[in-house]
DNA sequence: ATAACAATGCGACAAATTGTCGCGCTTTTT
DNA sequence: AAAAAGCGCGACAATTTGTCGCATTGTTAT
């Protein structure tokens, strides 16, 4: 098996475990891998000699969301395809990452078979038959009302009727995927 | 406040309470509402005088998912907004209908503000009326989940990945009214 | 620039809710 | 008829939420 055609790929993850076995997986693939612990200035970016054909793009970068991110590699490096991947997934980010124009989302864990399908627009065709669960169903209504707040974890608990507290908690914890 | 500018919406969903349901709440606010209670055959779509500028999509008519409806109604219509509505929701439809078209994606219940603010996505126009509180939602959801069990509270219980006797419990309460 | 106001994150402990288990009874399915 | 499933609920353990307070940071108004 030869190098993969559209091999030039970039992870722009802080978890560093995570991210240096990502790297390595995938540089057994073939791929030409570059790890970016943190967002590209526009500086990097533009110094860019070989742009990536994919990205694979971590949503939370230390206290930052990389979403705003997206449109700025979109215009550097028009060709490229995006992955977005997340611990802290939500319907409502996966919509905004894709309309800002990534190629797909995906939730963590997620193997590495998954992601490079995902670059390949392949998801699962499958319709849940399960309404989401109460605790799945929470936290994406919170997560959309916490955008609607700007990211306002105060206005967002007044919205929701919910103490601060409970609701910080709550951020702080990563839902089940279900 | 006079009439919407871009009021012309139709409700694609096979729920006929919920339909007529949001059909009289949109048509209080101004639009001009068609409620299709199925996907319209391409040779109705081809007849239409007045395209509409916003659609409430449900994500299930049937047995049949509506993803591909989406690109044949952006081909009859291209400037319409779609809104995709479900109460089986997931990331991954999520992204294929909003790679299909669509502009927002909402897990039901939605309140008609919800799915208003969720045409508005981008446009921050008009600041919703507060959203469902958590506890509300949930209630919401429950009354739905367990509809569709036929009354069955271990069913629903199952479903809801809830305790049964948590599942009692909530039943024997009333929510607040918010 | 400064003051006022708002948001933030989080520990400690009380209060409330959820989870587990078991029981006897009723209803539904085989 | 028998087996399986559903029902309601008490008791107690486990977990979560609510309350409070604190120090710090960020935002807005003067």
């Amino acid at each position: 098996m030869g190098a993969p055609s559209n091999n030039i790929l970039w992870i722009i993850e802080d978890d560093e475990a995570f991210g240096n076995t990502l790297m390595l997986s995938l540089e057994r693939k073939g791929f030409g891998v570059t790890l970016w612990p943190e967002l590209p200035s526009d500086e990097q970016l533009s110094s860019i000699s070989q742009p990536p054909d994919k990205v694979i793009l971590d949503l939370k970068l230390g206290h930052t969301t990389s979403l705003d991110f997206i449109p700025r590699l979109k215009t550097a490096f028009p060709d490229c395809a995006i992955v977005v991947l997340t611990g802290y997934a939500s319907i409502n980010t996966a919509v905004q990452a894709v309309k800002a124009g990534a190629v797909n989302y995906l939730a963590k864990p997620a193997s590495v078979s998954d992601i490079l399908a995902a670059f390949d627009g392949q998801v699962s065709v499958e319709q849940p038959v399960e309404p989401l669960s109460v605790e799945r169903l929470e936290w994406e209504h919170i997560q959309r009302v916490l955008e609607q707040s700007g990211g306002n974890v105060s206005e967002a608990a007044r919205r929701l009727k919910m103490h601060r507290r409970t609701l910080q908690r709550k951020l702080a914890k990563r839902p089940k995927q279900s």
